[in-house]
DNA sequence: GAATTGATGCGCT
DNA sequence: GCGCATCAATTCA
């Protein structure tokens, strides 16, 4: 089956239980499934961990009006805006330890290209959901979306194909404090990573299936 | 290709 | 005021 034929988003939906997961292990987890909103999307091929104990991370200092969903239900959505112009994305994770979210950094774009083109006003499908503030202008997210259930509309997560593709780990981007932790993950190969892997940070300890 | 800069919301000191 | 979990246009090369 194409990508042309496929339904967006079809396949085994991501069970809710991958939410329990901490942020770290759910952002690896997380590569190669896929994402869509209202039916246009792709797979995820970049994410970054963010928890509480993290000087990086916006729940660092606790909860304030901007990051309240960090701190409500795993499995929903906290979107907020990132220096006054981009929305990004993030799931809420980690029941034992609120606070904790990852952020979806970049998709491989499958469905609904032509909307994401009309969004973004870029036709380069390297440049399409390539970035977190790309992202969610391709798929059309803004606040309205932050908190939402991520299992219900227009949310939809489903399981990747099962091919085995190892997976980039390496440091975080854009951000000055704990910048050492090697919390952002992607896939291996991909075009659509925001930005490529450093060659220290190649190194996959094995495989994934995604 | 790499470096620089302007646009801009909002939580923080 | 300052500092961002950013991006695109512009200026170089």
């Amino acid at each position: 089956m194409t990508a042309e034929t496929a339904a967006a988003g079809d396949g085994d939906r991501l069970p809710n239980t991958v939410f329990a997961l901490d942020a770290v292990t759910l952002a690896r987890r997380l590569i190669g499934s896929t994402l869509t909103v209202d039916g246009v999307g792709g797979r995820i091929v970049e994410t970054e961990a963010y928890r509480r104990d993290d000087a990086a991370s916006h729940s660092f200092r606790g909860e304030t009006l901007r990051n309240r969903a960090m701190f409500g239900p795993v499995g929903h959505a906290y979107v907020y805006r990132s220096y006054g112009i981009h929305w990004c994305l993030n799931f809420v994770c980690d029941g034992a330890e609120p606070g904790s979210a990852v952020l979806i950094r970049a998709l491989e774009p499958l469905f609904g290209l032509d909307r994401m083109v009309e969004r973004r006003g870029l036709a380069d499908p390297r440049r399409l959901c390539a970035g977190p503030g790309r992202l969610a202008q391709a798929l059309g997210l803004d606040r309205s979306h932050d908190g939402l259930d991520l299992s219900q509309p227009p949310f939809r997560l489903t399981e990747g194909d099962e091919v085995p593709v190892p997976i980039l780990v390496g440091a975080r981007i854009g951000i000055s404090k704990a910048a050492e932790q090697p919390w952002r993950f992607g896939l291996a190969g991909s075009r659509h990573l925001s930005r490529p892997f450093a060659k220290g940070e190649i190194a996959s300890s094995g495989t994934e299936t995604v």
